[in-house]
DNA sequence: CTAACACCTGGAGTCGACTCCAAGTCAAGG
DNA sequence: CCTTGACTTGGAGTCGACTCCAGGTGTTAG
């Protein structure tokens, strides 16, 4: 799979794609003969793992440390189980901060329909 | 309540606090006459309610819209609701975004700790 | 009255995460 | 063979959101 396929099926662009590995996201992707990018299984799947934890907004610094210890093999596995919880509390974090904010949004909303309604009414009176 | 007392109270650093002002996500704040800034109990629910907003992740941009309307009454009310349900949208779908995230590092971290009791049973096996 | 410390402003700097660009190489159709 | 369009690299630029700084003013404890 060339860098434009897997840029259109995950929607990164391919700019992004050759910036995560440059930064060591995700480690050099296989190549053809010529030099060209092109994705085996492997690497898509770590793209598609990286995706969704970015758009957790797992910072890249932190993901960059996990895959390091990913190619160094299964002595680093204590060590990412540590960055994985880490990051899952706080991730859970950020989402309870969000269902408040959500919760507040809910409420405003609420509270707008009704002030509209009720001028809607007064209106109505007026008629 | 003088800004550090506020910046102490929220977590917002007093720089943040100005920033903010000066951007116009919060309105000019009461001031002594000399000029120093004394948070108002409204002044105080300003920045309760943009540091929750911020802390769930909407754009300072939208922000400032939304307090602009504010300021002008309520002719806006049914902007503004727009302007949340909108934001309510994005909210929501970013909250199933990590909760997929959270899933899979649920998942990641349990496969881990499997292994992890599996080498050492081998270790116990060998002993 | 002065030292020390909090406050002020305008503007510049930083940080994370991309995003764009120039200048060059490669692949496929006519 | 030549053109056209996708690919390559290294490096610079951008954007959102702060964060810091210099140079000055206000305030309060001793």
């Amino acid at each position: 799979m060339k860098i434009q396929e897997v840029s259109e099926k995950y929607a990164l662009s391919a700019d992004t794609l050759r910036y995560y590995e440059r930064v060591g996201l995700i480690p050099p992707v296989t190549r053809t003969l010529s030099g060209i990018r092109n994705y085996s299984e492997l690497d898509i799947r770590r793209v598609e793992f990286i995706k969704c934890m970015r758009s957790a907004g797992l910072p890249i610094e932190v993901l960059i440390d996990y895959m390091e210890l990913v190619q160094q093999g299964d002595a680093t596995i204590g060590a990412r189980k540590d960055i994985l919880k880490e990051q899952r509390e706080q991730l859970i974090a950020r989402m309870s901060e969000m269902q408040k904010t959500l919760d507040i949004l809910n409420h405003k909303i609420q509270v707008y329909e009704s002030v509209m309604l009720e001028a809607e009414k007064q209106i109505k009176i007026e008629e």
